[in-house]
Formats: structure tokens, sequence, C-alpha cells
DNA sequence: CCAAAAGTGTTGTGCATACACCCATGC
DNA sequence: GCATGGGTGTATGCACAACACTTTTGG
């Protein structure tokens, strides 16, 4: 049936996650997108800065595997997480052909399963002074570093996905902690749309699709007329989660 | 950085696709969606049905793998082919911890990267003479056999994807050879959404989106008024694709 | 002329945008 | 009372579904 000899050892398998966070670019600015990086610390693509992962284990889930990743990088739990793409071209990683065969090294082809991740804002902000060491950094995704291998490719793409499935699914909550107002929310939708939206229409829009529910309280402390506080409604669509693939019958 | 100690050598990378093909259930009926399979000829689950892969030869690309089996399976190049998804729960095979081990065999973790593909219908009927032995066979999504490991969620995955992709985007062509009349385009989505279209609207639907261009010929021979034939128009849209990576930037 | 499918016109409905306007609070 | 953002009402436009209607062919 195959009609090419392989050689599967010289593939090796990573899992790699793409994580956003919306926080402000200063303290009193509107917020906007930014993601976590690691720095390499071996070559190739030493010193430069890539995106968190790792090898698969080899009894583990490749959705915990990102996980993992996610843990070690910003020590959160993601509140969503869906995988990307999986990365496998022949030409990833410019050593292929030259310095790691000049090094006596085995050509390493690596095929990465890329995931990505939402987590919750006010967290980051607290978690970021402990978990992060000199290798760890945040960065808008609107001034990013150069990157390792192929990853503003697949920073590229993780953003597009984002954009495309705030608009039409109801993820943007995972950004905010379990109670928000609208107007939280909607700062949310704009920063990952880089656009401002129309307060009322969003209002409408929210409170018609059933994704929040108010909790009755109010924002206290506030110069002008306190803003209702929300819920995220967990009863509504798993069909939120798009494109992942159904629950498989269990095995007989 | 990783919390975990791995052991990447038992982890190994298939590449799978499924693929889908549009015609007649029965030479007068409507046409409906058919997929081939492959019946596997060792354990596990040897004597079923299977969806066409194999293992990632060690310098070939991921696409390049589907279009492989695909060819190995239809004989046919695909019209339309694009990742689905990477499934890897450890729970794929069911011999994993059983039989696998009984039998002195090293457990065998596979993590499959499955492409999803369209090919040309009329293509299919001539092809299907040649090529399919004892050991592929078509069969219509309403009545696919049981099938081995997790291969039937990732059908009603495949499913899903292209039901959708077929209401948000154009890719229906695909099924179809180079020319073709409205009414084959708007059966072929009929047959993709089981349902049945207004061919007015889809009409004015299909001619506004500029994703077809009239030959200036004529079906001949009908009993009744000979309708245009189209053509797909390859200027429009790449965006059409969707859900793929954008282009990756030349490596220094 | 008739049957059958190609192709066109017309109308209504739902939904998203734009924007005018009122409400409640702290100062 | 006034500034500020919370929250409501309403008109306009557009995409799409429904369906009546006309056109073109072979028999």
């Amino acid at each position: 049936m195959t009609t090419q000899p392989t050689d599967e050892a010289t593939v090796s398998l990573a899992v790699s996650t793409v994580i956003f966070a919306v926080r402000p670019d200063r303290p009193t600015a509107l917020p906007s997108l930014w993601l976590p990086l690691v720095r390499r610390i071996r070559p190739p693509f030493e010193g430069q800065w890539a995106l968190p992962g790792g090898p698969l284990g080899a009894r583990e889930d490749l959705e915990t595997a990102a996980a993992r990743t996610l843990a070690a990088t910003t020590a959160l739990t993601p509140s969503y997480l869906e995988q990307l793409y999986a990365f496998g071209t022949l030409d990833r990683s410019p050593l292929e052909e030259g310095v790691a065969q000049a090094l006596g090294e085995p050509v390493e082809r690596v095929v990465s399963i890329v995931y990505w991740a939402l987590v919750n804002s006010e967290e980051v902000i607290h978690s970021s002074e402990n978990a992060s060491s000199e290798n760890v950094a945040w960065f808008s995704v609107d001034d990013l570093p150069d990157l390792a291998f192929d990853h503003d490719v697949i920073v590229e793409y993780a953003l597009w996905r984002l954009r495309n499935k705030v608009e039409y699914s109801r993820i943007a909550h995972a950004f905010l902690g379990d109670t928000f107002t609208l107007a939280e929310l909607r700062e949310v939708h704009e920063a990952v749309l880089g656009r401002s939206l129309d307060p009322a229409n969003f209002r409408r829009q929210i409170e018609s699709s059933n994704v929040v529910v108010p909790t009755g309280k109010r924002v206290t402390g506030t110069s002008y007329r306190p803003p209702k506080l929300y819920r995220y409604n967990q009863s509504v669509d798993p069909l939120d989660r798009g494109p992942l693939p159904p629950v498989r019958k269990p095995l007989p």
C-alpha cells in the first residue's frame, strides 16, 4: 500500500502552545493581547525567543502535554485550550542539512503539534511575579521579537484563529475572572479584534446569546452609575469549542 | 522547563486521510457522499475497515504523506486537501495494556495526523475499476461498517468539518470536473448537506460570489432548456482554504 | 401545445449597524 | 447639577429564504 520506504526513527514529536492573555500596555492604557515566550538555552536558535513546549511524554495525552507546558510557563491552568495545527514541513529548522551534519549530530526532524490557550488575565499579573524567570517573558503581540524556527508563522496563525473565533464563538470570557462587567467583556473583544465596538449593540448581542447570566451584584466604588456583574453561563453550547472532535464512543 | 520525564521512542507518528467523493447511490438516484476504506491485514483490528494511511516518511511533508496515501487508495490526485486534526489520546488502541504486552510486543503509542480530501467524482468511477483491490472499497457515509481504532470518531469529525466548510466556503467544485452546470454544483451541496436547496437562491449566491465563471458553452442533448456550463474561477480568494497557516517567510 | 428544468423578479423577515436618547451614581 | 459611563429605543440597510413567474428546449 505504501509506495515509499520510511524511516520513522528520525521523526520526533513535540507539543508547543501559544498562550494568550489580555492585559494593559501601560497601567492606564487600553488592554491588548500579550503572550509568553521562553528563551532558548541551546542551539539551534540559542538565545532567541520561542514558544513554550517540549517533547510529548510517552504516557501523556496531547492536550495534557500542552497544559503542562502552559503550567511550566505561566504557573496557571488554562481557561481555554484547543489544538491549533500540526506543523511538519521539512524546512522548519535551517540546521537540517547544514550545521547538524557538520557537527556530526543526527539530522533531527521535528513535527510540532501546537495548541493555543487563553489564560485569566488577572491571575497572570499575580503569578508572573513568582513564576517568571530570566528566560520567560511576556510580549505584546504588536511588538514581538524575532522568533526561533517557524514560530513567527505559528503565532500569526494562532492570532488569526483567535480573532476569527472570538467573532463567531463566545470564548472571550476565558480572559476574565469568574465575574465581570459587560464593559470588561467588551474591552476584551476590542483588544482581540483591535477595533472598538458599539457598547449598545455589544450588550444586545451578548444578552441575546445567553452566554452570560447576571449575578445580581454590582461593582461598587465607581464615580458613575455602577455596572452589573455577570457570570459565564456554563450550561450553554458545548458547540462553543467549535472545531473539536466529538467525544469518542467507549471501546468494547 | 519540563516537569515530567519523557520517553519519546515509544511514540510513533502516522498520517491518515479521510477521502470524500460524491456519487449516486444507485444509477438513477440522487448522489450522496462516499469514502474509501482499506481492510486491515494485521492485528489489531485485523479484517476490519480503516482509514487509508501509514507512517510518515522521514523526508516527507505531512501533506505529501496524505497525498501519497490518497493516491495509493484511489489512484487520484486530490482536488482539495487540508489538515483535519491530530489524534493522540492514550486510549486510541485497546491493545495498549493487554494483548500487545501479552504477546511480548512493545506497547506502541501512535499519534495520527489526519487530513481530509475531496476528489473528483467522475474520475473516481473510472479509476475505481483499475485501482480497487479486494482490500479497498467505497462506502456511503450513511452506511459505514464498524471501523478500526477511533476511526469512527475521525470520520464523524471530518464530516462535520466538510459540512461546515461547504456552507461558509466554496469548495464543492472540488467534487466536480473542470466544467459543470449550476444544477450539478447544487446537487453536490445538497449531497453534502443532506437537504435540498432552492435553485433560484443558490444561483444568485454562487453568481454574486464570483467563484465560477461562465464558459459560454452549454450542455447539449437535453430534452429541455440546455443549461450553461461554468468553470471554477481560480483568481478568487485563497482565503477559501480557510484555517490553514499562512505561508512562512523564507529562512535566512 | 406540453413537460421539464433553466433562469428572473418580488416580497418579507431577521439581524447587524448607527446613533439618538435616558438613567444612576459620585463629586 | 454636571460629568461619566451604564443602559434602552429606534430607524436603516442588507443578506437570505420563500415562492410566483417567465424562458427555452425536445418531443
